[in-house]
RNA sequence: GGGCCUAUAGCUCAGAUGGUUAGAGCGCGCGCCUGAUAAGCGCGAGGUCGAUGGUUCGAUUCCACCUAGGCCCA
C-alpha cells in the first residue's frame, strides 16, 4: 500500500474515532474572562439569588471585620476577604443562610492626620465641621476604591450596602453603646499617664504607637540620703555622704521625680569611693564598675526592702525623694535603682497609686514644662520642650555635682505612627472604660472559655492579654470621631448621665449624624429649663474629646449584627489576622461582654500575616512588597484565591514569583484535566450507566468518594490548603496520570453509544460535576466558567434551585455517597499500581534501547511471585489496558534478559515488541491486523466497530 | 527584653503514641508521544527533618538552650 493512501485511510479511521471536542478554551485567559464572569454574577443578580434560596434556612453569619478606609488594599486584605469568602461560598452551598455584609473602618487619626497633610497651613484654620467633611470625603474615596478591588477578587458580598462607622446609624449605635457604658457605671474620667504625641497634640493608643531607634542621653544620678535617716537605719555608713544611684534616659523626667524604687529581694551595696558611698544593686557593681567609673570598695550589703522610705533630695528641685518598693524593678540594667515619676510612666503611675504619690506630669500638651509657679528653682526649663530640655538638666546637674556619668544610647523607644516622631508618656485628663469594674475582665475571660478559637493558641494569645490589660482610655483630642457625648455642668462640674438626657442626644445622632455634636451648643441637647440635679446649675459645657476607634468598630456586633434584619447576634465567625488579638476581637469582646454579657463570636479564626519568599516582612525600604493588584493584573484574581487555598494560613504565609508559578502551574493541570472530562461528554446521553460500571470505573467512583469526603472535611475544619492539595492530587495522580490515560482507549474507539464507553462518560459526567462544585468556593471564576459549559443536563442532577443551572452556586455541594466506597477494591489495586511502576521501569529501560517508543509497541511479559499470582489471574484480560501495552503474558517460566524489580520482590519483566501490527485505527498492535480484506489496516476489535 | 507562634527536598504540603532505606505533587534533568497538543505519559536526581546539647538501646519526632523569622507587648 502506497503511503499516501495509508494516510488516508488513516484520516477515514479517525474521522471514527470519539475524540474530545469542546469549545471550554485550554488557555485561561483569566485577566479578561475574570470581569466577564463577575459582570455576568452583577447582572444575573447571582448573590441575590443565592440569599433568596436559602432566607428560610439555618444562618451562618461571618462578620467582617472593617478594614481601614486609607489606601489602596494591600495583599493582606486580599488574603483576609478571600479566606472569607472560600468560607461563606461553602457555607452557601451547604445550604446555609449566609449574607456577607462588608464593612469600612472610617473615622480616626490616620484619615484626620492625611487631611490635614493636604490643607497644609490652612489646617488649623478650618472649622472643625470642615474638616469633618473633608475626612468623610476622603473615607468615602477609599470606600469606594476598596470596594471594587474587594469585588475584583471575587467576593461575593452586599457590596451595595456596606457598613461604614461614619454612617449615621452607626455613629448613633456608637452613642448608643457608649451610653450604656456610662450608664453602667464603667466610665470615668481619670488623670493616667497615656501616650502622648507632642506634635499631634493628642494621646495615643498603644495600638497606636511604633517603636524606633533613637539617641537619648544615658545617665546616672546620685540621689544625696539625709543623714538623719542613716544613724537609725544604717549606723555602718552614717558618718558618711551617702548616694542612691539610679540610671534614666530620659532626663526630663527628673523634674517630676518623686520617688526611688528598690527591689525588696535584692541586695544592694554600699560602693566607698573618695569616701563617699554609693548605693546600687550588688547585681550592678561590675557593669557601674565598669560602665561609671565606680570602681570603689563594697563596704556593706543591704537588702532592697530596708530603705523603704528613706529619703533623700531631689538632685534638682527642693523636694525629697523617698525610697519605694516594686517587684519590677530589674538587674537588666542601670543601677537596679529606678527613678520614679509617676505622671510619666506606667509602671511609675501604679507605684504612685500605691504609695499615694501625686500623679505629676508638669509638662503642657505640646511637650513643653509648664510648673505653674510650682517649682521657682526650675524657672529655667519654664517653656521647654523636654527634648530640648535635657541638656539643660544635664547642666543643673552637673552644676549641682549630681551627675555621676553621661553618655549617649541608641535604644527602641516609642514614636507616633503618624508624624514618626519621639512621643512622651505624660499624665492627662482621660475618659477610661474600667476593666474591673462590675467584674468586667473576669466576665471577658470566662466568655473567652466559650468561644472556639482556631488555631487553638489563639485563646491563650488573647487571655493573656485581656488578664494583663489596663483600663481602656477610650478619649482622643481629635476631630474625626464620634465625640463623647457627655454634658458637664459649668457650675460643679459633674457630668449629666441621665437616661433621658443620653436617649435624647442619641435621638439626634441618629437623625443628624455625629455632626451635631459641634453643631449645637449644650443646653440645646437639653429641655429648656434643664438644672443640673447636683447643684442645680444651668450653664452646661460638652466634652469635646472624641472616642477611640477601636471603640467605633469594637461595637459593630451592635451596630452591625444586632441591627442589621439579616444577620443574627452572636456571630458565628470573626476571621481577621492575628494582630487582631489585641485589637479588634478584644474590643468587640469587651464592649459585647460590657453590653450584653456576652462574647459576639462563636468562633473566631485567626491567620498569619503575608511575608515575602524568604519569610520576611513586607516593606517598602526593603522593596519586597507584593501588591494584590499586580498579581491580578499579571495572573488574575483566580491565581491569587488559588495561593490563599494552597497556603497554611495558621502560620505565616509566603509570597514570591516562585509560588505564584507553581501555582499557576497547578491552576493549568486542574483546568485542563476539567477541560478533558468536559470534551469527553460532548455526546453523552446523561442516562444512568451506574450499573454498567467496570472494575476501573468503580475504583475511580471509590476514589472520588473518597475525595469528596476529605474535601468536606478539610472544608469544614477549615483546612483550605488540604482542599487544595486533595483537589490537586485527584487530578494528576488519580485521573490524569492514570484513569483517564487509561481510559482513552475505550472512550476513543469504543462505539460511542456502547454501553461501556457509555459507562466511562456516565463516571466523567459525575466527576465533573463533582470537582466543579468542590473547587467552586476557591476556584470561584473557573468553577462557573466550567458550570456554564458544562450543560444543562449535567447539571439538572445537582440543582437545587428549580430556576436553573444558571451558576454553580446556585448547585448544592457534593455528598459523597458511601454506594460506591470500595475500600477492598482500592486495596487489592494499591498492588497492582506498584506492579504498573514496576512494569514502567521496564518499558523505560527498552525505551532507552529504542525497542519501543509507544508504550503500545510492547508486549510485557510477567514472571510473578507466589502472592501475586492469583490477583493476576483475575485480572489477566485487563493488564494490557492498565499498563497502556498491546499485550501481557504471564510467564510460567523465569524469562531471560528481564527487568528484576527492587520493588516486588521475585517480579522479573521482560518487555518484547509486541505481535501482529500497528491498527491504524487504535493503535495497538494486534495479530488480527491484516486479516481483513476489506479492511487490512485495522484491528478485529475496531473492525467490529466500524462494521456495526 | 517579655508573651504567643513557626522552622521536613528549589516550591507547596504530608508524616511518625520515639523504631528498618522520611513521603506526595510541582519544579529540575533525561526520554516518549503527537488522537487532552502553548497539552499528555514515563523514568531519574534532590532532604545530616533550622543548630547544639540532654533523656533513651534508639530522636527528625520528647526536653533544654540557641539561631532565624512572624505577630503582640515593653
Amino acid at each position: 500500500m502506497s503511503n499516501k493512501k495509508n494516510q488516508a485511510n488513516s484520516l477515514h479511521y479517525k474521522k471514527s474515532l470519539n475524540l474530545p471536542q469542546t469549545d471550554f478554551p485550554m488557555k485561561a485567559n483569566l485577566t479578561q474572562k475574570e470581569p466577564e464572569v463577575m459582570k455576568f454574577w452583577e447582572e444575573k443578580k447571582i448573590y441575590e439569588k443565592i440569599q433568596e434560596k436559602n432566607k428560610n434556612n439555618t444562618h451562618y453569619i461571618l462578620h467582617d471585620g472593617p478594614p481601614y478606609a486609607n489606601g489602596p488594599i494591600h495583599i493582606g486584605h486580599a488574603l483576609n476577604k478571600i479566606l472569607k469568602d472560600i468560607i461563606v461560598k461553602y457555607k452557601c452551598m451547604k445550604g446555609f443562610y449566609s449574607p456577607y455584609v462588608p464593612g469600612w473602618d472610617c473615622h480616626g487619626l490616620p484619615i484626620e492626620h492625611q487631611v490635614d497633610k493636604n490643607l497644609g497651613d490652612k489646617k488649623d484654620k478650618v472649622d472643625i465641621l470642615e474638616k469633618r467633611r473633608l475626612c468623610k470625603e476622603y473615607a468615602a474615596q477609599f470606600v469606594e476604591i476598596q470596594r471594587e478591588e474587594f469585588k475584583r477578587l471575587g467576593v461575593f458580598g452586599n457590596w451595595s450596602s456596606p457598613y461604614l462607622t461614619m454612617s449615621h446609624d452607626y455613629e448613633a449605635s456608637i452613642v448608643r453603646e457608649f451610653a450604656k457604658f456610662v450608664k453602667g457605671g464603667y466610665v470615668y474620667k481619670g488623670r493616667k499617664p497615656v501616650y502622648w504625641c507632642p506634635s499631634c497634640i493628642t494621646a495615643l493608643a498603644e495600638a497606636e504607637v511604633e517603636y524606633a531607634e533613637k539617641e537619648s542621653p544615658s545617665i546616672f544620678v546620685k540621689f544625696r540620703v539625709l543623714n538623719s535617716e542613716l544613724q537609725d537605719r544604717f549606723p555602718d555608713i552614717a558618718d558618711k555622704n551617702v548616694f542612691i544611684v539610679i540610671w534614666t534616659t530620659t532626663p526630663w523626667t527628673l523634674p517630676a521625680n518623686l520617688a526611688l524604687a528598690m527591689h525588696p529581694d535584692f541586695d544592694y551595696a554600699a560602693v566607698e569611693k573618695n569616701g563617699d558611698v554609693y548605693i546600687v544593686a550588688e547585681g550592678r557593681v561590675e557593669y557601674l564598675k565598669e560602665r561609671a567609673g565606680l570602681d570603689g570598695r563594697v563596704l556593706t550589703k543591704i537588702e532592697g526592702r530596708k530603705f523603704e522610705g528613706i529619703k533623700t533630695l531631689h538632685p534638682l528641685a527642693d523636694r525629697e525623694s523617698r525610697v519605694v518598693l516594686d517587684n519590677f524593678v530589674s538587674l537588666d540594667e542601670g543601677s537596679g535603682i529606678v527613678h520614679i515619676a509617676p505622671g510619666h510612666g506606667e509602671d511609675d503611675y501604679k507605684i504612685g497609686l500605691r504609695y499615694g504619690l501625686d500623679i505629676y506630669a508638669p509638662v503642657d500638651n505640646k511637650g513643653k514644662f509648664k510648673f505653674s509657679g510650682k517649682q521657682p528653682e526650675l524657672s529655667m526649663l519654664e517653656g521647654q520642650s523636654v527634648f530640648k530640655a535635657n541638656a539643660i538638666i544635664i547642666d543643673i546637674l552637673k552644676k549641682n555635682n549630681a551627675l555621676i556619668k553621661e553618655e549617649k544610647v541608641i535604644h527602641s523607644y516609642p514614636h507616633c505612627w503618624r508624624c514618626k516622631k519621639p512621643v512622651i508618656f505624660r499624665a492627662t485628663e482621660q475618659w477610661f472604660i474600667s476593666i474591673e469594674h462590675n467584674k468586667l475582665r473576669e466576665r471577658c475571660l470566662n466568655e473567652i472559655d466559650n468561644v472556639q478559637w482556631i488555631p487553638l493558641w489563639g485563646k491563650d494569645r488573647i487571655y493573656g492579654m485581656v488578664s494583663n490589660r489596663p483600663d481602656w482610655c477610650i478619649s482622643r483630642q481629635r476631630a474625626w470621631g464620634v465625640p463623647i457625648t457627655l454634658i458637664k455642668c459649668g457650675s460643679c462640674g459633674e457630668y449629666i448621665k441621665e437616661d433621658d438626657v443620653l436617649d435624647r442626644i442619641i435621638k439626634s445622632v441618629v437623625e443628624n449624624g455625629a455632626d451635631i455634636w459641634f453643631i449645637k451648643k449644650a443646653d440645646e441637647f437639653l429641655l429648656p429649663g434643664y438644672t443640673c440635679k447636683k447643684c442645680g446649675g444651668n450653664s452646661f459645657s460638652k466634652e469635646t474629646d472624641i472616642l477611640d476607634v477601636w471603640f467605633d468598630s469594637g461595637v459593630s456586633h451592635a451596630a452591625v449584627i444586632g441591627m442589621d434584619k439579616r444577620l443574627t447576634w452572636p456571630a458565628d465567625m470573626y476571621l481577621e489576622g492575628s494582630d487582631q488579638h489585641r485589637g479588634w476581637f478584644q474590643s468587640s469582646l469587651i464592649t459585647a461582654v460590657g453590653t450584653k454579657g456576652k462574647a459576639p463570636y462563636r468562633t473566631v479564626l485567626t491567620h498569619g500575616f503575608v511575608v515575602d519568599g524568604q519569610g520576611k516582612k513586607m516593606s517598602k525600604s526593603l522593596g519586597n512588597v507584593v501588591g494584590p493588584q499586580e498579581v491580578i493584573k499579571t495572573h488574575g484574581a483566580e491565581i491569587l484565591r488559588l495561593w490563599v487555598s494552597a497556603e497554611d494560613y495558621s502560620d505565616d504565609i509566603k509570597i514570591s514569583k516562585e509560588i505564584l508559578d507553581r501555582l499557576t502551574e497547578a491552576y493549568r493541570k486542574i483546568r485542563n484535566t476539567c477541560r478533558f472530562l468536559l470534551g469527553n461528554l460532548y455526546d453523552f446521553d446523561y442516562k444512568d450507566y451506574s450499573s454498567d460500571l467496570l472494575k476501573i470505573d468503580r475504583w475511580a467512583m471509590s476514589r472520588l468518594q473518597k475525595r469528596i469526603k476529605r474535601v468536606t472535611s478539610a472544608y469544614e475544619n477549615y483546612d483550605f490548603h488540604e482542599v487544595f492539595h486533595t483537589l490537586y492530587n485527584f487530578c494528576v495522580v488519580d485521573m490524569s496520570s492514570f484513569y483517564l490515560d487509561v481510559l482513552k482507549d475505550r472512550l476513543y474507539t469504543f462505539k460511542s453509544t456502547s454501553v461501556e464507553r457509555r459507562a466511562a462518560q456516565w463516571v466523567l459526567s459525575q466527576i465533573l460535576s463533582a470537582m466543579t462544585r468542590l473547587m467552586a468556593p476557591v476556584l470561584s471564576f473557573t468553577a462557573e466558567e466550567m458550570w456554564q459549559s458544562i450543560g444543562h443536563r449535567a447539571q439538572s442532577m445537582e440543582q437545587t434551585m428549580p430556576d436553573s443551572g444558571e451558576s454553580v452556586f446556585f448547585s448544592s455541594f457534593p455528598e459523597f455517597n458511601e454506594r460506591y466506597f470500595d475500600d477492598e477494591l482500592e486495596n487489592r489495586w494499591e498492588d497492582l499500581f506498584i506492579l504498573r511502576n514496576e512494569v514502567n521501569k521496564a518499558l523505560e529501560i527498552k525505551r532507552a534501547e529504542r525497542l519501543i517508543g509507544n508504550s503500545l509497541e510492547a508486549k510485557v511479559i510477567l514472571y510473578l511471585p507466589e502472592n501475586y499470582r492469583a490477583l493476576l489471574t483475575q485480572y489477566r484480560d485487563f493488564l494490557p489496558t492498565f499498563f497502556i501495552v498491546s499485550a501481557v503474558e504471564i510467564a510460567d517460566i523465569r524469562p531471560d534478559a528481564s527487568y528484576k524489580s527492587s520493588e516486588i520482590e521475585g517480579l522479573e519483566v521482560k518487555i518484547e515488541s509486541a505481535p501482529g501490527a500497528k491498527c491504524h485505527r487504535c493503535w495497538n498492535w494486534s495479530e488480527s491486523v491484516g486479516t481483513f480484506t476489506d479492511a487490512p489496516e485495522i484491528c478485529e476489535r475496531c473492525y467490529k466497530v466500524i462494521s456495526e
